[in-house]
DNA sequence: CATGGTCTATTTGTTGACATCATGAATGTT
DNA sequence: AACATTCATGATGTCAACAAATAGACCATG
């Protein structure tokens, strides 16, 4: 009885972690605003809990980096400047070259599949799926690539600019859209072949390069136009 | 009336934090043994307050990774292990390395002379302090060090180990007893010499230096015991 | 008209009580 | 005696009401 059952703890999660998870997807899928403020009474109301659990669901938001808190005024959604976006891109680049060569070398057979798993959902979706979608996918990817580093700390760290490093992507996703056609597959295989290869000096050439093709032209972004080129924003 | 006032936004603060920090400094003073349980109605009681802002202050420490929560269970402030060392090295270096560099290019001179202030308190307290407030001043020169990279998130990720480094280091003093006489004033000098030189190479040397002269020795002494070579330990 | 002060409405901060769950002692069974 | 089951205990999770504080409207005054 003691091969491959492979389940998770069967953590039982309270109305915290609920709530979080509502507003977190409702912030990522455009329902709130950025900057927006949020009412305790409100949430709690639409969400039929009580005030408890929202303001801890808030608290583990602002961990996240996609709400600031501030003293007998509220939880604001994030507006992430340029600034913000270097800063995300630079520690990222940090942490993920990290990540890549502790997962060369310490990522089990297991690890590898779930790797190969996540690359192959990419390209699967990215036939008939939208931006949305993909960018998603995408940072699945690299959360697996941090889990086969097998270091909790870093997993931490990943976590706490995660919900901002989507939030980036999916606002500024117009500015991705050729990169996506053009790159993001064959970057990320090739980021599977290095970490099976475990040369931990390819893996964070690797790594740098998808890392600045992904966030130069974010970066650049800021200078052309603020907001999509697109037609009519309300 | 634009120059100069220099205030600090006058942050009025809640219970919560005023909660956090009564535990936080019961742990470091070993007033909480490790990996006792912490009762929410004790901790109140004893404090004044109500459960509230005592759940919201273990969460956030929680977030700093000195205590762990389970569903239904509680809080137990944590017991470091070994690998726990090891991950806390590997990604204290990996932030650290990141912080000096930013900080050689970025410092201002008001962050300079910060770290001059830190380092002379340091050896102003090596002649008669014992070793538990030379560690605290030993963590507060890497504050400084940190916030002269002015990057917010790299701040954040630093704070999410901070007091776990603190606990380690106080926990383990007796084996960094012969480090601090030897060499601790003498490598808090250098990396301010070489910040100051903004010369990014040898900050980057500086730093790794120091930092394995503090962990090697620290890792190793889980080897020869798990516990102060003391006489009775209860 | 601009400036400053007061006041009220709304929101957050905090509290104490109730509901739910985990633990372990006591009991019954094999 | 060993093991499974039941149940009491004490803790955490959740809730609804109260206290404190901010922001904006309103008014007075120069």
């Amino acid at each position: 009885m003691s091969g491959g059952l492979e389940i998770q703890p069967a953590r039982r999660r309270g109305l915290t972690d609920e709530v979080a998870e509502n507003i977190r997807q409702a912030i990522f899928d455009g329902s709130l605003e950025l900057g927006e403020r949020l009412n305790e009474v409100d949430i709690a109301d639409r969400l039929q809990v009580s005030r408890g659990p929202v303001r801890e669901a808030l608290v583990q938001l602002k961990q996240e980096g996609i709400v600031t808190m501030e003293w007998h005024r509220g939880a604001f959604i994030v507006q992430l400047s340029a600034d913000d976006f270097r800063e995300l891109a630079g520690l990222r680049t940090v942490l993920e070259v990290f990540a890549i060569r502790q997962a060369a070398a310490a990522a089990t057979q297991a690890d590898l599949d779930n790797l190969a798993a996540a690359v192959k959902a990419l390209s699967k979706a990215f036939v008939d799926q939208n931006d949305y979608v993909l960018i998603q996918l995408d940072v699945e990817f690299h959360d697996a690539l941090y889990r086969s580093a097998h270091h909790e700390r870093l997993w931490n760290a990943w976590s706490s600019i995660r919900s901002q490093v989507l939030l980036s992507l999916l606002t500024k996703r117009h500015a991705s859209n050729e990169y996506y056609r053009d790159l993001v597959i064959a970057e990320h295989e090739e980021l599977l072949r290095v970490i099976s290869s475990r040369d931990a000096r390819a893996c964070e050439k690797a790594i740098r390069v998808h890392l600045s093709d992904t966030y130069d032209r974010l970066v650049s972004s800021f200078d052309s136009a603020d907001v999509p080129p697109a037609s009519g924003e309300r």
